[in-house]
DNA sequence: TGTACATCAGTGAACGCGCGTTCACTGATGTAC
DNA sequence: TGTACATCAGTGAACGCGCGTTCACTGATGTAC
């Protein structure tokens, strides 16, 4: 917790220390990657002693696993505004091409923004088709990027006998680039070389897809 | 170390700790990744007290770093294997083809046989172009990606244009794949569905490139 | 409106754990004579 | 071939660290009368 946070503590009792403790774990998360959200280091940060998030929490795991669905959440929203921002004047089989392509683009802009966070989400995999996470649509990442393939077979743009399973060939290739991007050897790149490099590889699943 | 190698130590002195401690430390991360590598442990196991492991390596860092070039190589030595394995009466086209396959079936078959090595090699990831862990060819897995690529030019099945940064885009799909499955939500698939799966996203990339 | 009381959020102290690492040491080895 | 000695691989003991988690507690809150 921040001198800010803490002088909202007018008595011995916190307030909302079930919230402080996610918003100070997600930060964590954000700063250090999913190790890095430590529950001494949750409630030193919110002010409190280290057993007072055993009142919200039933162990670090669940803080972890919200932290978790938080930063999912987070993925889903930054893609969703990646698709929100589309022109609205194409055809629909060119609209849903776009769609799929910043479907991909928000997942890629996302990671290199937020590495922590971006690690966090996937480090729980259960987590990843599972209910946590969904953005305003509420969708989750993975549910984005079916509904933008089914929408590219709704428009023509895909065979339907393409389809099954197309989600996890898009899917990988866009999150093997991410990683290379923020723990792998193409980390040393600029903004505008992993998004050239990115909008090659989408290049690359739409035409192979 | 086992109770075998353990008779091997007929007097106090160990006789090749080094070799025993990299051999320990490699059987940790096959069998937990880069965060079982723990010196304690490693000198357990070679039947040593802990601050033995000191005369032979600087520091817990130095091991692990010693453990990844290792993986590193073995990854290196199941994509030659991959490759090795071949006909020999293609086209030269066809068989630069193959080799690419090749290339990307081999990293797919050892991450799913090998997560725990798997994603150590990748754990500290300045190894990954550098000069650690390197297979019977004295190439890295990212030369050996490289080369099938230059072949794929060479026998005109790749555009030269094409050529610059392709290694990145091909292997961000397959690396993306591995991930998917080894720590994703791909997991439960078996080696037949990954298999097929890894052959479709090859298909994908080929096309795509 | 005022008082008695149950609830339960946060306290204070402590636990055991395993880790990496440092220190001064001992005693088997291999070399020089 | 035999002896003296320097080297240095492995020993034994200890350190401080930060972690997750458990325990019995206290005192502010909000409800029932």
């Amino acid at each position: 917790m921040t001198d800010g946070e803490s002088s909202r503590r007018d008595t011995y009792r916190h307030g909302d220390l079930r919230r402080t403790l996610l918003e100070v774990g997600i930060a964590l998360a954000r700063a250090g990657g999913p190790e890095a959200v430590v529950l001494r280091e949750a409630t030193r940060q919110a002010g409190v002693v280290p057993n007072a998030a055993y009142r919200h929490f039933a162990d670090r795991q669940a803080l972890l696993d919200a932290v978790c669905s938080a930063a999912l959440a987070a993925l889903a929203v930054a893609m969703e505004a990646e698709i929100a921002g589309l022109p609205h004047d194409d055809t629909p089989r060119d609209a849903a091409r776009a769609r799929l392509r910043a479907v991909g683009t928000g997942y890629l802009r996302f990671a290199q923004a937020e590495p922590g966070l971006f690690r966090t989400a996937f480090s729980v995999p259960d987590n990843l088709a599972g209910p946590g996470g969904t953005g305003a649509s509420g969708l989750t990442p993975f549910g984005l990027l079916s509904a933008a393939l089914d929408a590219l077979v709704a428009a023509g743009a895909l065979l339907p006998a393409r389809r099954p399973g197309a989600e996890f060939l898009a899917w990988s290739a866009v999150h093997g680039l991410a990683m290379l991007v923020i723990d792998g050897p193409l980390r040393s790149l600029d903004r505008t070389q992993t998004h050239d490099i990115g909008q090659r590889l989408l290049d690359m699943v739409e035409q192979g897809l």
